[in-house]
DNA sequence: GGTCTGCTGTGAACGATATCACAGGTATAC
DNA sequence: GTATACCTGTGATATCGTTCACAGCAGACC
């Protein structure tokens, strides 16, 4: 199955406004219901759909549970998948409190620091381990994503570190494009260019 | 001009990349060797630079200040743009950490929580005020751009609060869509969905 | 039962983005 | 000075993603 970015970063959108649906009671939904609450279009709604799987009915619209349970077989790993944090300075912190419970099918198992000061801490229940820990951690969990909150500078030699320990995926941070091999999976969260994209885009329109 | 949002962003990651190379005492660069820092292609890194307006030279490449400068007219505002944050919690503080001396031309003007352990505190540098003074400072201020860490559930009404009181660009940290009037520019920073995206593709590589 | 309404599923058209490929130019080597 | 190598700028082309438009269907209403 060959979803494109685009679509799973949509279906993890809907995913999330179904399941809050889903305890406000809501047993349905139409393609155009979820099409306004993300800004979007029914057809777009209907077709990120199709690909999962999913079907809807004629009348009643696609059935809260029914989508809830095909995204996530999309999504999720039915084993659950295993991360490992590294850089556990402010945005560390709030990545760990807030991945914290939000999806039982990821699971921090590690949280890594070089920072004497920080290692041994607890941080929203999780324990800092030092840097030195980081590939045996690894390949006793096999965990398979990874996310780097280390400054710009240290990130790259993160990055092979985790790369070379047998991690496939990486959110990245850190406001550097990171340089890996072919099978490694890489996704940006540059909040620097979130602002000045905004900073520009909001002139012109 | 009408530049699109993807070119934007290239253009953020182009800055940053020149600034550090200029700190290195380069004088230029070619279009190949800013592809490979990027994992790009070299023709689009020429397209991207054809459209801000700089122009290479044959033999040369680019002249990096002439770079740092052109993507600069085009991103920055010359007045410079002045950024409200809305909810000074883990989140916000790790925000206010990273922009704090970053880029010139983004100017923090206000922190704002509604909780009132928070409120007085300095963090990192900026006083956390009521959101109370939230309209005053943003008229005052002329402020133009706003930076929501929140939690999800007062998003939508912050983001009614700051649209009513004339800002016109938002970057949403909150794990919610943001329903927005015409000329309003929201730009989604979503953790969950970059996790969920790489836990996802990473399987299908 | 027949008609009317309004939703889904999807091929086909469209629009946006990225890549190709090459003409034009300039330094360098000989 | 001529040949060579290698870079930029950009029209043409390919790829990817979104929207259109409509057939097909299911309930509601008379
Ligand atoms: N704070 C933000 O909102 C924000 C936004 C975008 C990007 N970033 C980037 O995220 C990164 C972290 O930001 P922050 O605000 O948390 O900074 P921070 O300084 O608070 O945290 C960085 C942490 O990484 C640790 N570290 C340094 N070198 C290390 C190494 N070799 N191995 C393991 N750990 C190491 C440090 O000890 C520290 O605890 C930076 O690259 C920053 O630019 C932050
Ligand atoms: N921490 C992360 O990495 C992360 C990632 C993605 C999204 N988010 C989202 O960002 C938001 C903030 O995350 P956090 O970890 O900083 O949480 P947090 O609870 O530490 O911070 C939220 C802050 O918002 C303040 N607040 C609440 N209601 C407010 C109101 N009406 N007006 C002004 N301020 C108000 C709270 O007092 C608190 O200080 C949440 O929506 C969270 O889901 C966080």
């Amino acid at each position: 199955m060959a979803l494109s970015g685009r679509t799973v970063e949509r279906l993890s959108v809907y995913r999330r406004l179904l399941v809050m649906q889903g305890q406000s009671g809501e047993e349905s939904v139409y393609s155009h219901q979820l099409a306004e609450m993300v800004s979007g279009t029914a057809a777009q709604v209907r077709r990120d759909l199709m690909e999962v799987g999913v079907t809807g009915h004629s009348k009643r619209g696609y059935r809260v549970a029914n989508l809830i349970e095909g995204i996530s077989k999309v999504l999720d790993d039915p084993a659950g998948t295993r991360i490992v944090l590294v850089g556990a300075g402010d945005l560390g912190r709030a990545a760990l409190g807030f991945i914290k419970g939000r999806n039982a099918a990821l699971r921090i198992v590690g949280a890594f620091d070089n920072d004497p000061s920080k290692i041994g801490r607890v941080i929203h229940g999780y324990r800092c381990a030092s840097i030195d820990e980081l590939e045996r951690v690894i390949a006793a969990e096999q965990v398979e994503v990874a996310i780097i909150t280390t400054p710009a500078g240290v990130a790259q030699p993160v990055c092979d570190r985790l790369v070379a320990a047998g991690v496939r995926g990486i959110v990245n941070f850190a406001p550097t494009p990171l340089q890996v091999p072919e099978g490694v999976w890489v996704e940006r969260v540059d909040i620097a260019t979130a602002l000045e994209k905004v900073t520009c885009l909001t002139r012109s329109v």
